[in-house]
DNA sequence: AAGGCTGCCAACCGCATGTTA
DNA sequence: TTAACATGCGGTTGGCAGCCT
């Protein structure tokens, strides 16, 4: 038995809204708010509307300060360089850049940006655990199976075009790819090859970072991904924890982050981390790498710009500690 | 001129999560 | 504790406009 309707389609008027409508909903926000609910607004306003229809026309278009289009190069750097960092989290995405919505630049992201980044290379596919050789790619066709998601891919395929990476034979061991890799990323690269190297290696008790430092893995999560990405293709299924498994159990899947646990908590306690190429096209935006890499809670507070935060009542910190928990089913941390 | 193709974007859909009774 | 309801989010769709053949 599926989930019941979230209004009676019958007699909601659906596609796109009339003048009128706008004003009436928009006059009446305006003077009442919304009053916690939008299922029963277009009630009182009399709008035949879905209230998620209500809710949406509202956010993304009626609410004050809305900018449409024209986005700048500045605009870009932000969006491309934390879709690299955390991938289609528009709301997220949306968050730091005021006046936009999480609808317009997820569009603007799909229509145009990542075209232009991503211009007409072909896709890159890593490796199955079956091949025999641990970190190639080898070009595809588009289409054919692959298997990181979509997403995973254009985020790697980004990172690659923003290093100006020539070879993309090599992930790890062209130093194109890494032009500043700093000693910590370095150690866990080594760590995770030696680990493929060595099956017998013992899965260890794991770090797990403080809530409060949920914003510094933000900024472990892209070198992260680039290991994981690689690494998953290599170690062996016994050694990587189910996701509800990891849920539960407070160790990784892989033994990788214990056994450099004293750099990692240096790491992360830094907030002038350096060689994060990642982010280096943040320093781009405005000269100071610092002022987007990192974000302090009150400025990652995802309630400050997006579509969720004209009215929401959730905890300023909420989507932080989401991202910590999403950071610690991913890796199985 | 007309039909097809493509890009754009507003809006919808369904799922996950949060809230409340 | 749990079920029902509300909200938020990301993926997808559909319609329109402009371009191409």
């Amino acid at each position: 038995m599926g989930r019941a309707p979230c209004c009676d389609k019958e007699n909601v008027k659906r596609g796109p809204w009339s003048p009128e409508e706008d004003e009436k909903l928009k006059a009446y926000i305006e003077t009442f708010g919304t009053g916690n609910n939008w299922i029963a607004l277009p009630q009182k306003i009399g709008l035949k509307r879905c209230g998620k229809s209500c809710r949406l026309r509202w956010l993304n278009y009626l609410r004050p300060n809305i900018k449409h289009g024209g986005f700048s190069e500045e605009e870009d750097n932000i969006i491309c360089s934390l879709y690299i960092s955390i991938g289609s989290r528009w709301s997220i995405i949306a968050a730091q850049l005021p006046g936009r919505t999480d609808n317009d630049i997820k569009n603007y992201w799909n229509t145009k940006l990542k075209k232009k980044l991503l211009g007409k290379r072909k896709n890159y596919h890593i490796n199955s655990p079956s091949a025999s050789s641990s970190q190639d790619t080898k070009l595809v066709d588009a289409g054919e199976d692959n298997t990181l998601s979509n997403s995973a891919m254009e985020r790697l395929q980004l990172h690659m075009q923003l290093q100006n990476l020539q070879n993309p034979y090599s992930l790890f061991s062209n130093p194109a790819v890494w032009p500043k890799m700093n000693p910590l990323q370095e150690k866990m690269i080594q760590t995770l090859q030696s680990f493929n190297d060595n099956s017998n290696s013992l899965i260890q008790p794991t770090m797990i970072p403080q809530p409060g430092q949920a914003q510094n893995v933000q900024l472990f999560e892209p070198i992260m991904d680039q290991i994981m990405q690689t690494a998953s293709f290599n170690i062996p299924d016994s050694y990587v924890v189910p996701k509800s498994d990891a849920h539960q159990s407070n160790y990784l899947g892989v033994q990788s982050v214990s056994t450099f646990q004293p750099e990692l908590d240096e790491f992360i306690n830094n907030n002038n981390a350096v060689g994060m190429s990642e982010f280096d096209c943040f320093k781009e935006i405005d000269g100071s790498k610092d002022s987007i890499l990192w974000w302090p809670n009150d400025q990652f507070d995802t309630n400050s710009a997006s579509s969720s935060s004209w009215d929401s009542t959730s905890t300023p910190h909420h989507q932080s500690d989401q991202l910590y928990q999403d950071f610690a089913l991913r890796y199985n941390v």
